[in-house]
DNA sequence: CGGGTTTGACCAGCGC
DNA sequence: GCGCTGGTCAAACCCG
């Protein structure tokens, strides 16, 4: 019963064969977080991320408000399209760019959506993505959002296993985007994780991938030998960790210079698949998801 | 047969 | 108020 079974049970079958591994998968990886929501990522995980990448920041930035003019600590959606070009078509493979605050108490009518009953049900007055910057603008009253945390991986394959099994529930296609995006639910019948799956209408190599809710088990197993993606397990797994824990290629440090970034990831990465792994993760003696699964909601 | 996927329909929020 | 769009439901279908 592991993912082993399914790989890409809602993926699109790309690469479904053989290249499930993202190290194999994931060119670079790439991390980055807007000024502003670093104050709020950033810092509640630990993470002090002095990032040079200014101008993207910025981009981001921009992009947060125009999805949302009126967010404030609410999902910074990822940009459908267009605006996203900019900063996502450079060597930029994956970065995680939207997290909502925490999540906030509100109508109790659909307050449990967010905590153990299914979420869709009394979502069925359907979610939307409107409903983020809604249930803030509304004071609460509208349901309850769960964090979300989205990033981008640049891969062949449509759904990055992440240790978790998901159940495929929808499908939509997405405006000006010829890529459809696809709706995930934890299979696990007591945890509401969601979560979206997308690939830019830009660059098809880049599956934007959004996670929302937090997993109330533990993985259901490594998939097909025990490779899964560093930063959609964390992503999944719902930031148990500090990322400050984490090594991320991507992730440039004041002063340096970003010119060989892709090469970087390529070396980094390099080494990484040596490992099995798209990132290499220090500490990670207890393989990847040692740094993201509690020791005692790992299976092993 | 059970679990997962597909797909059309429905609903609700948002912008104009 | 209306149309658009995103998110979800649920029945049908598929597959191991």
């Amino acid at each position: 019963m592991d993912d082993a079974d399914k790989p890409d049970p809602g993926g699109t079958g790309i690469n479904s064969d053989s290249s499930w591994t993202i190290g194999a998968d994931v060119d670079r990886v790439n991390y980055f977080f807007p000024s502003d929501g670093e104050s709020s990522i950033l810092s509640e995980f630990g993470w002090n991320l002095q990032s040079e990448n200014t101008e993207r920041l910025g981009d981001l930035q921009r992009i947060e408000a125009d999805e949302s003019s009126d967010l404030a600590g609410t999902v910074t959606e990822f940009p459908e399209t267009n605006s996203s070009r900019d900063f996502w078509s450079s060597d930029m493979a994956l970065l995680p760019g939207s997290y909502v605050g925490e999540v906030s108490a509100s109508n109790p009518s659909v307050s449990s959506s967010s905590s153990e009953d299914p979420p869709e049900k009394s979502a069925g007055s359907g979610g939307k993505a409107a409903e983020i910057s809604t249930q803030i603008k509304k004071k609460g009253q509208k349901r309850v959002r769960q964090p979300r945390f989205a990033f981008m991986t640049k891969s062949d394959v449509d759904h990055l296993e992440d240790g978790y099994r998901w159940r495929k529930y929808g499908q939509k296609a997405v405006k000006n985007s010829p890529f459809p995006r696809s709706y995930y639910r934890c299979t696990n019948s007591k945890c509401t994780v969601k979560k979206r799956v997308e690939r830019s209408s830009e660059d098809p190599t880049i599956v934007i991938t959004t996670y929302e809710g937090q997993h109330c088990h533990h993985t259901v197993g490594f998939p097909r030998g025990g490779i899964i993606s560093h930063e959609a397990a964390f992503a999944a797994g719902h930031l148990t960790r500090p990322m400050s824990q984490f090594y991320y290629p991507g992730v440039q440090l004041p002063g340096e210079n970003p010119p060989s970034n892709t090469q970087l990831h390529q070396q980094q990465l390099g080494q990484a698949r040596d490992r099995t792994s798209s990132v290499r993760v220090p500490n990670s003696d207890d393989g990847l998801l040692g740094d993201i699964v509690p020791r005692g909601m790992r299976k092993r």
